[in-house]
DNA sequence: ATAAAAAGTAATATATACTTGACAAAATGT
DNA sequence: ACATTTTGTCAAGTATATATTACTTTTTAT
């Protein structure tokens, strides 16, 4: 569980601010701050509201290809 | 939060039993049993796990995209 | 340099994901 | 038809995501 810098980018390109984003997904603003500085494990739903708010897949934001 | 198929089908592709998945994330039968049918929402690090198990993305076993 | 907005973070509280144990129903194999 | 494996589901407990309130630090704008 790394931050989540594509999160953030995706939040700023769309010109959101946290509480905006918050607000738009349903929670509070510490939660999406939490999500973005990677200390915690969101609920699946969660992720796609935020996925959608921001119109990116979840692939998009919060998978990680495996190195080999 | 509708079923979800698609998790069952890449789990039958791949041979495995509920509870063989749930040993290979680290979780129980009846967690995995409760996703596919649909009636709770794991978060993003069991999803993930699954994922890697069923050898898919996120976007393969849990997006959905809207209809227009 | 100052003010305002945005973001980090901490403590306590609540909702819910997930576990454990157990039993029944359905599916699969012989 | 029977035995075995797999799956559905329930009740009660534990762990943790998320809320709330509040304070501090950083960023942005004037």
């Amino acid at each position: 569980m790394g931050k989540n810098r594509r999160m953030k980018i995706a939040r700023v390109e769309k010109d959101l601010s946290q509480e905006q984003l918050a607000a738009a997904v349903g929670v509070t603003r510490q939660t999406i701050s939490m999500i973005e500085s990677g200390r915690f494990n969101p609920s699946l739903q969660l992720c796609v509201a935020i996925c959608r708010a921001l119109d990116r897949t979840l692939d998009q934001l919060f998978w990680e290809e495996e190195a080999e």
